[in-house]
DNA sequence: ACAAAAGTGTTGCCAATACACCCATGA
DNA sequence: TCATGGGTGTATTGGCAACACTTTTGT
């Protein structure tokens, strides 16, 4: 038995203080006019991988991102027209790197627009379900992983990086707790540099060291 | 573009101290006569879910047993006739309830039989990849899953959860340790029996109360 | 001087670890 | 009586949660 098998992207972002996801408007039936997520045909002979890369590149202008496989959604009514299986990955963009990048290539969608993720519209097929599961994946895995960091520009305060944490898991956080968990932990190399431009104390600056919580990782 | 669909079935049981897994011998090119996961093609118009349970049956009698989405494979060469895209699932069951059902009912393989998990001949395929994919997540969230208890009879003492455990993990944990752990988390129900037919002190009998685990996760 | 956010410590509790001996039973 | 696994307690440690005030800076 065959089926047609698409890729689905979940891409999250962080902005106004906010976790973000990158929507597409549909231009084509089934669904013209709904809002989805971005996604595209696997084509023949293409690797599964170099799909998601090239979808990913069509909507963002991003390129090496990794994106991590959430799963396969394959149900008989998921689409209109019988089966299309399709297998969803997500992954997170720093929004200042994609700010202006956002362009819809192909035709049969109309614009791509950020979303927060509490105020999202309906959505074609299943997609609404594909991003309840990666969201509930991402809460799970935030102290196991380096999503937090990919919210953030390089260079970032421990207030943003409260609130990014805040973003995903949808609640506040104790901020002396906090900040105590995060510099024990070792992996935030800490500048000579404060903010600029604010109308206020500047905070010091902080990068991830990824070298040191790959090490932690690697210890099981 | 159009792929054909499979599925492919890690199936866990515990026998003998040790972590077992369910292969069967395949009797039709390709990999004629090599070990393989359990796996079929999805039939046109049924439900992902549905072949699921109906490949769980054909392989082991088994039904109404929840398979967890593992994820897709789909790489072009992973099967020599071109792209198969195959989504893996997994579940664990009783050694005593499948020992005498196991019964190849199709003709393309020849028998299965249980390996342990670190006894595996070489597989077909990716399959390989796959248990060691899938094996990685039953550790990872052995805490916070009923998969140790789905390896044990009804009816357990705390000396075979722990070797479960430790089947599990690949490594030993200290009895008196576990045995708070255990005891603490309250989901144990003490029976007023002990085992039969051991020719040293019996040991007293348990059983897993699930309703009280549901509640425990349901905090949050 | 004021507004706004940065930054900082202590305490109590709980969970996880390390560790060694006596007990009950059947052969 | 012996072999075998069953069963038990304590002390230490480290991480997590609760909680409020002073400092710095720009306007």
């Amino acid at each position: 038995m065959q089926t047609h098998f698409t890729i689905d992207c979940v891409i999250y972002s962080f902005n106004e203080g906010k976790l973000q996801v990158l929507l597409t408007e549909r231009n084509e039936y089934p669904y013209k006019d709904w809002w989805a997520l971005p996604g595209f045909f696997v084509e023949k002979g293409e690797e599964m991988e170099d799909a998601v890369k090239r979808i990913l590149y069509e909507h963002t202008g991003l390129k090496d991102i990794f994106m991590e496989q959430l799963g396969a959604f394959a149900g008989v009514k998921r689409h209109p027209q019988g089966r299309i299986l399709t297998v969803a990955f997500s992954t997170i963009v720093k929004y200042e790197d994609v700010k202006f990048k956002i362009k819809p290539i192909t035709s049969y969608m109309r614009q791509a627009k950020w979303f927060a993720i509490d105020e999202l519209p309906e959505l074609a097929f299943d997609h609404h379900q594909i991003i309840q599961q990666s969201l509930r994946k991402l809460k799970d895995s935030i102290n196991y992983s380096t999503a937090v960091y990919e919210l953030l520009p390089e260079k970032f305060t421990l207030t943003q990086l409260q609130q990014a944490y805040e973003a995903i898991l949808g609640k506040t956080l104790d901020k002396r707790n906090f900040r105590k968990k995060i510099s024990n932990s070792g992996f935030l190399k800490e500048l000579q540099e404060v903010q600029k431009g604010v109308s206020y104390r500047a905070a010091r600056l902080y990068k991830f060291d990824k070298r040191k919580f790959q090490k932690q990782l690697g210890i099981e």
